[in-house]
Formats: structure tokens, C-alpha cells, sequence
DNA sequence: ACTGAGCTCACTAAAAATAGTGATTCTTTT
DNA sequence: AAAAGAATCACTATTTTTAGTGAGCTCAGT
């Protein structure tokens, strides 16, 4: 692949954008067309040239990373979307996602995992960096803040045995981690199908990802 | 985290052997308690004391790298493969990835990358390069466009497949609908799991909600 | 003190998923 | 023509999930 990427660059803090740019004109795939610390220019910028991603801060002063993203899905706009943030809100990215954002990482990630994103982003690809993925299912599970007066009251220990089924372990693993019965978790298994009101294992993955962005 | 991590180094380069070898010492988690120049002799090796992870070189003479992940994986056993190569040859990663080997890196990668991939592969993680990861992902999603360099790992009967099953649908039911034998489903399925590198439906959901499959 | 929710465990039984092996047919690529 | 990939089906065997029923125990709130 010769062709190259545009790329612009969004952030209110000149430091980082030039840090940013210094490590994004070292790869030969990728050609930067512009920086910008002001969101709203955006739009603007983008009837003038062609960019094939946007390289945003998720906080920046007035218009955020969310709002930018969805002018730009609310415009039909071809370029791609990455997000990078310094914390990892779940709620953010729950918004991220449900908003159609192509991709997401923390800036304190390496410089390769910034490369491969915006090369995934840009063909088509999305990318949202493993801690990311961890803290959001995590957050899935978490009863502290967020209410949103979440409709599936699922308890703790619910929530907790509906994570390690989501990561992938098996009925009687869920028991030896938490030291119980194998029939305790099944049990719990079978509450839970019942009050996800799905069929099986897809049915409980596939609502705990989706649950945060059907609403 | 105190553990060794008990490492197995395979190449018919002695220098490169050596020069490995010389790096893994240098970490305190990681402990050498082999070198081989024969991937032949590796099973037997195997067979006398435990190791975590097999570091070997794509391209060696009597078995392959591909060839001894093979080898491994068909027997079973718990050893962890990462494989390390001079070239990025698609089809080669292709053969690997397919294989269901741990990690792949080029033979010039950092020192921090290699420790990082064997440390990441010990503990049941996956560890790609970056270049092997791009054009796994763009190769593995890409919807009929494109790829005219990657073939897409999965083929158009086990995304169909694949579909179903993220619906909730079992293997039964997806027989029914696309008028094959239940066989044949599980077959599919099984190759799924194998290329996806997951352990069971939770693994398949998450996968395709997560890389956006699903829609 | 009573109640209800949450957590726990048990038993049974059927359905489904997982794992391994092998094989045929068809198509595409080399 | 040969090789490789894709899709198909089959058989066995084990593990896991799903389903139903029942029950004791603890803790918080009423």
C-alpha cells in the first residue's frame, strides 16, 4: 500500500498536537494535512480537502470529541473518526459507539497502537484498544454511579458471573474462581437467561455488549 | 509477578540463537531452559520438562515454524508458539494465524516487543506485530471489497454461519435454515473458533459485536 | 419478628456445544 | 494436471449448557 493517509489532527493542547504530528510524519503511509485546536473548524477544513481520518481529543472546549463525531456522521462526512482521551469513561465511550465512532485508544498508547488504528480506521477497520474493551465490559457490570435507572436489575453477584461468562469461561471455571458450586453458578446462569429474556450464551454476550447502546 | 516464565528458543541459526537467548537472560521473569537448532528435536524436548512459550523462526530446514505450531497444537500440548520471521509474508502469517499460533513478530522488532510478546502469549494473550495485526483484522472483516492482498480469513458461509449464531440460533436451527446438515454447521463452527482464536460462543459474539461485524 | 431478595447447593434430564478424525465433491489457483 | 481451499457430511466421545424443581441460609428493610 503506497497511497497515502490524510490525516488531521483536532486538539486543544499545542503540545500534544505537536507530539502527535511528529510521530504520525514518521510513517510513510501516513500524511498529515492539517492540525487544528478548535473542533468547530472542522467542518470547515473538510470542504476544502479531503481527509481520509480525524484524529480527535474526546474533551476539548466547545465542541467535545462526541459532538464532533456526530456532526460528522450527521453530515454523511467520509472521514474516518479516532478518538483518543486520557481517562477511560465508560460512559464517554459508550457514546462513542453508540455514536458510530471508528475508533478509540488512550493517549498514553504506544506509537505503534496510534499507527495501526488510524491504518484500520482508514480501511474501513475499527479499532478500539484492548484496555478499552476491558474497561467498557467491565463497566457493564460495575453498580457503582451511572444509574441511566438501568432497566435489567441484575445483582452483584449476577453481574459478576455474567462478566466471566462473557470472558469466555466455562460454568464450572466461574465456580473455582469464586469458590462455589458449579450448581451456584448455573443457577445463576439460568437467572440470568431468564431475566435477559435470551435464548442462550450468544443471547447474554450479545445484550451485555449491546445493553448501554440499544438505549 | 515472580514466576518464571519458562521459555524454549528454536532456530538453525546459532548466532541468532545466541543473540535471542542473550536478550531473554537479561529479563527476570523470563528463564531459558532450552535452545534447540531442530525443530524436530522440540517435541521430545517437550516431552522431559515444561515449558510456557516455544520461540522459533518461520523458516528452518526438516520443519517449519508452521509445520512444529502444527505439531504442537495437534498434540495438545500447553506450550505457547511465537514465531519470529525476517519477512511480513501475508500467506505465511495467513498459514499461522490459521494455525492458531500465539504470536508472530519480525525478527527485527524491539527488544521491549519481544519480552512484552512472550510475556503477553505466556499468560494466555496473543501477541501480532503491528503490520500482522492490520492486515489480519483488515483481511479477517473486509466485506468483499478491497483485500486484493489479503484474502478475508473467514469465508462467506462462515460469516453466514457466524451470523446465526451471534442471533441465538443453534446449530440445529441454522441447518434448517440454509438447508445443510447440522454436520456441516458444527464443522463450520469449529473452524470459527479456531480462526477467531476463541474458546467458545461467548468468544464468537464478543469477537464480531467487538471488531463491528455485526451491524 | 416478618418478609423478600440474594446467594447458595442439589438432583435429574435433555439438548447443545466442543473436540478430533476423516472423507468427498467442487472450484480456483498454480 | 496437481494443489489448495471451500463446503459438505459423518461418526464418536466428552463437556457444557439449558431447563425444571426444590430448598436452606443470610441479610436488609419494614
Amino acid at each position: 500500500m503506497q497511497k497515502s493517509i490524510k490525516v488531521l489532527i483536532v486538539d486543544d493542547h499545542q503540545m500534544f498536537l505537536d507530539g502527535l504530528s511528529s510521530i504520525l510524519v514518521g510513517d510513510e503511509q501516513v500524511e498529515v494535512v492539517g492540525v487544528l485546536t478548535d473542533a468547530r473548524a472542522v467542518i470547515d477544513t473538510l470542504k476544502d480537502a479531503p481527509v481520509d481520518v480525524v484524529v480527535t481529543d474526546v474533551s476539548m472546549p466547545h465542541m467535545d470529541g462526541i459532538q464532533l463525531n456526530a456532526e460528522l456522521k450527521k453530515r454523511n462526512i467520509q472521514a474516518k473518526v479516532l478518538v483518543l482521551t486520557t481517562h477511560n469513561d465508560p460512559d464517554i465511550i459508550q457514546k462513542l459507539i453508540k455514536g458510530g465512532v471508528d475508533g478509540y485508544l488512550l493517549k498514553n498508547a504506544e506509537k505503534n497502537e496510534l499507527l495501526t488504528a488510524i491504518k484500520t480506521v482508514a480501511t474501513g477497520g475499527k479499532h478500539f484498544s484492548q484496555e478499552v474493551q476491558k474497561k467498557y465490559t467491565e463497566s457493564l457490570f460495575s453498580s457503582a454511579t451511572t444509574s441511566s435507572t438501568v432497566q435489567t436489575a441484575l445483582s452483584k453477584r449476577e453481574k459478576e458471573i455474567l462478566h466471566l461468562i462473557v470472558e469466555e469461561f466455562t460454568a464450572q471455571e466461574i465456580a473455582e474462581k469464586l469458590f462455589i458450586s458449579q450448581h451456584t453458578v448455573n443457577t445463576h446462569r439460568k437467572n440470568l437467561l431468564s431475566k435477559l429474556g435470551v435464548k442462550n450464551t450468544a443471547g447474554l454476550v450479545k445484550q451485555t455488549i449491546l445493553k448501554g447502546l440499544l438505549k
